[in-house]
RNA sequence: GGCCCCGUCGUCUAGCCAGGUCUAGGACACCGGCCUUUCAAGCCGGCAACACGGGUUCAAAUCCCGUCGGGGUCACCA
């Protein structure tokens, strides 16, 4: 207690393999948090050393998902930093001279055995059912033998020689003590053929050279662990902490959550909500959906269809990890307070996205107004329905601002705006439902005479007094002058004025569509209805 | 299959390390009711869990042993 503790240095390496995922960015929170929340250094570090499965097109939308976050970070690709560079890729050297050091300490060897012939052994193993250990049967011994096997046309790996007994230990800041035989430990590649270097290699030389103080992972990568630590060791680094969070599991199941899964998670009803209610906003954008990231696994999904950032962030911290028995809501500023790697759990846990959903609500109901027609602009401009956002003070400003209010929670996403299409679209242009035109229009036998005499009393409202509680006292009056009940004309007009039966308060609507154009929409209302009377 | 990890309401979890205050608390979901011009929201109420077995102890969700179950990982992926 009374020694310092050195401000920790924590890391994030996606490989851009693939576009960020609820579970990665669940571990870069984390370490955001660990971090930040100790006076310490979050890095972003891109691990591309596989270069046949990096993905180009995968590489920004990384860092713009993290910066949407606001999972800022200290040193990165990007911005750089004193270990610059950030990217594997452009690090090869110094794995080179890594893996040169493990040769001459005895740690590695040359290895000309081919994938046939490793295939073979691994086959003969499990038929005989021991496990498969490598014999290093092509293992070189000398520069002789190298030459020997170089000139049978063989080609060199490089392959750390593992121990063959005892134990490795380690302390999991999460899990506690570890143990692993060293005897079930492979010789993992660690150069290939071609000379470049394989991840476990890379890893290890970059978190030492990086200063990385705790290495806070998902659990996948405990079995990892083991020979990295050989690794380390035999290049005499200091070892870091070690920290491995339990993985995301799918909704309702204990199995890790895979983005290349979406089409049984659609099975689940509240996957599938989610889903739908995205895709009736990319809809109305008229956007064609990426599969690829048109995924609620996906954290793109959440971006593009106006989720807020603080919500997801709310939701997944307490995805493996706790304050107490009751906090559940945490601004940035209370995780970074109250995050610790005691608290995290230790069994994985469900993503839920009726949980994340419900975290979504409960911060759109927090946000000021402003905030709110500020995240319902862009969609608005992308669906075409207004040409740019307006200034405060504009006339269209105060109009949306309007909408925003009235609609209420009814926004639960900022792409949610978009169902109210018909208070942008002309008095002519928006569509009706036809079923809740049939249902309130053309089925209640009064109801076309009705809607004409309640146009009729709105024509002599003045404009000026063309608001809410105007409107709803002359209902009312309507209503009780003419002894029937406000669901006989209420219904009518609202489908009249929107095409369809759900909205928020008809009034407010009425409202903001002002005098004009209320008045001509149910002019077409019941021009339509006269229609289908003639036709039947 | 080997190795490793995990096991409290359907889900996220509190409680476990330091056994009694736990007839196991909170949240989401679900169900019912209220409110209501639609849809939401809101308010009130309800259902629901210590995987199983044995041991230690006056006392076990908590400690020990075993069983069962689930998962991760076993690449010239990360």
């Amino acid at each position: 207690m009374s020694q310092i503790a050195p401000r920790p240095r924590t890391r994030f390496a996606p490989s851009p393999t693939g576009y960020l995922h609820i579970g990665g960015v669940r571990t870069a929170l984390f370490n955001w948090l660990f971090a930040k929340g100790r006076g310490g250094q979050f890095i972003l570090r891109i691990d591309d050393t596989d270069q046949q499965r990096n993905v180009q097109e995968a590489y920004e939308p990384i860092l713009e998902g993290m910066r949407w976050l606001g999972l800022d970070w200290d040193e990165g690709p990007d911005v750089g930093g004193p270990y610059a560079p950030y990217r594997q890729s452009q690090r090869t050297e110094l794995y080179q001279q890594a893996v040169q050091k493990l040769l001459e300490v005895g740690a590695a060897y040359w290895d000309y055995a081919t994938p046939e012939e490793l295939a073979q052994e691994r086959e003969a193993a499990q038929r005989e059912k021991r496990p498969w250990r490598y014999s290093r049967r092509w293992m070189a011994t000398s520069e002789e033998q190298r030459r020997r096997f170089q000139a049978q046309g063989r080609q060199a790996v490089v392959r750390l020689k593992m121990p063959e007994d005892g134990t490795c230990v380690f302390e999991d800041l999460i899990r506690g003590r570890v143990e692993v035989p060293w005897a079930g430990e492979q010789d993992h590649v660690i150069q290939r053929a071609d000379g470049s270097v394989l991840y476990h290699l890379a890893s290890v030389v970059d978190d030492y050279q990086m200063r990385i103080t705790h290495i806070i992972r998902a659990e996948e990568h405990l079995s990892n662990t083991t020979r990295q630590i050989f690794i380390a060791q035999a290049l005499g680094y200091p070892l870091p902490q070690f920290a491995h969070l339990p993985y995301v599991a799918e909704p309702g199941s204990r199995n890790k959550l895979s983005k290349r899964k979406l089409k049984k998670y659609l099975n689940q009803p509240d996957f599938r909500k989610i889903y739908e209610s995205g895709l009736r906003i990319m809809e109305a954008l008229g956007q064609a959906v990426d599969p690829e990231t048109f995924n609620p696994v996906v954290i793109q999904f959440y971006k593009d269809t106006g989720y807020l950032p603080e919500a997801l962030l709310n939701y997944l911290v307490l995805l493996g990890w706790s304050l107490d028995d009751r906090t559940e809501h945490f601004t940035r500023e209370e995780m970074l307070r109250h995050f610790s790697l005691q608290r995290v759990n230790r069994a994985p846990a469900s993503f839920d996205p009726a949980k994340l959903q419900a975290f979504q609500q409960r911060w759109m109901q927090q946000q000021p107004l402003e905030r709110k027609v500020q995240l319902v602009f862009p969609f608005l401009e992308e669906a075409g329905w207004i040409p740019q956002a307006p200034a405060p003070g504009e006339p269209l400003h105060r109009r949306i601002e309007q909408i925003v209010q009235y609609a209420g929670d009814r926004i639960t996403v900022a792409g949610d705006i978009l169902q109210f299409g018909y208070l942008f679209q002309g008095d002519q242009e928006f569509p009706y439902n036809e079923k809740d035109f049939q249902k309130r229009l053309l089925k209640p036998p009064e109801a076309r005479e009705l809607l004409a005499a309640f146009a009729g009393e709105l024509e002599q409202l003045p404009p000026e007094q063309f608001h809410a509680a105007r409107l709803e006292e002359r209902m009312k009056q309507f209503v009780e002058e003419r002894g029937i009940k406000i669901g006989q004309i209420i219904h009518a007009v609202r489908v009249a004025v929107t095409g369809q039966g759900v909205g928020f308060g008809l009034f407010e609507t009425l409202e903001v569509l002002g005098r004009d154009s209320t008045l001509a929409r149910i002019r077409r209302a019941l021009r339509r209805v006269e229609q289908h009377q003639a036709a039947s």
